[in-house]
DNA sequence: GGGCAGGTGGGGGAAAGTGGGGAGAAGTGT
DNA sequence: ACACTTCTCCCCACTTTCCCCCACCTGCCC
């Protein structure tokens, strides 16, 4: 499975093409078949997932007990923000216009790895998350890899 | 089985036709026969399974107990609005009038793929639907999705 | 300095969505 | 039983959007 890492800004042009870096790209597996699936992620960003993963959280999905409210919403949240996107010969993929108006981009795009998949930022939004966070980046990362001291100290292990 | 995502609004002729978007028309197994059932869906909308589908779920039904009130009511409620369509050459249903009425759905539709079905909106009670709850979809993914960390780390999964 | 790879922009053709008209079937009343 | 009405289905034509292809530009590496 693919391990996206990185970033680069790119442009947004007037038909709502992106172009995934090419050092995402070469990560890509066979099995995604050059296609992401789309999907509005957290804190106003758009999700890319390949779709050799996506297919795995569709399964995860299907689990779900639809009786229950909560997970209609869930559902609904999740895939009627979601469409498929295959990438052209140029590597560029083409950003449903919903999701680019739910994650406030324009013309120019911060594309960032995030392990399993990529996403997508304006840089003004992004700029503002890192910013206007009390937690800094050590106090987090304590937090969240903190149950993990011993097993790795790599970079952003607890110094 | 075909796995429905992503959305569209569509309208809705004068009589009653609605196109179904191609990009879930692709989806459909041929088992699917090019027919749905269209039946009331939860929270006013109308919900359309393809007969495959459908097929697996009378199954289900068949094991309830008709000797429990809830269940019988459970099978009214469900069958009674339960009604055949077939896609047109053109890639158009005819949705049932009895089910417009429920559903609140003029001239416009707002159609969602819902993973196993497709689900077809009055664009206006779809927002109202979306807006209208306390639960946001961070703290709802979280609850839903909570009990599957370990085997999904998707969205939520901490950055 | 030349070539190549990565990124950007525009134009043409096919496909998807929309609307109207006509033929056939089914239901109703005489 | 027949005729009339009504509804449904199918076909045709138009419009618009999207997708694919071609060409260009820029920067890096050799």
């Amino acid at each position: 499975m693919a391990r996206f890492k990185g970033q680069a800004e790119n442009s947004v042009d007037e038909k709502g093409r992106l172009a995934i870096p090419a050092k995402m790209r070469r990560v890509l597996t066979p099995e995604a078949d050059d296609t992401f699936t789309a999907t509005l992620g957290f804190e106003s960003c758009i999700a890319l997932y390949p779709n050799d993963r996506w297919a795995q959280m569709e399964d995860e999905f299907d689990t779900l007990n639809q009786f229950d409210p909560a997970a209609r919403r869930f559902l609904r949240d999740t895939l009627s923000m979601a469409e498929e996107a295959a990438l052209d010969k140029q590597g560029r993929i083409v950003l449903p216009k919903n999701l680019m108006n739910e994650a406030d981009i324009a013309d120019t795009a911060l594309v960032i790895g995030a392990l399993d998949h990529i996403e997508v930022w304006d840089p003004n939004q992004y700029d503002a998350y890192m910013n206007d966070r009390d937690a800094d980046k050590e106090e987090v990362a304590e937090r969240v890899m903190g149950t993990m001291s011993g097993r790795l100290n790599g970079p952003g292990g607890v110094a």
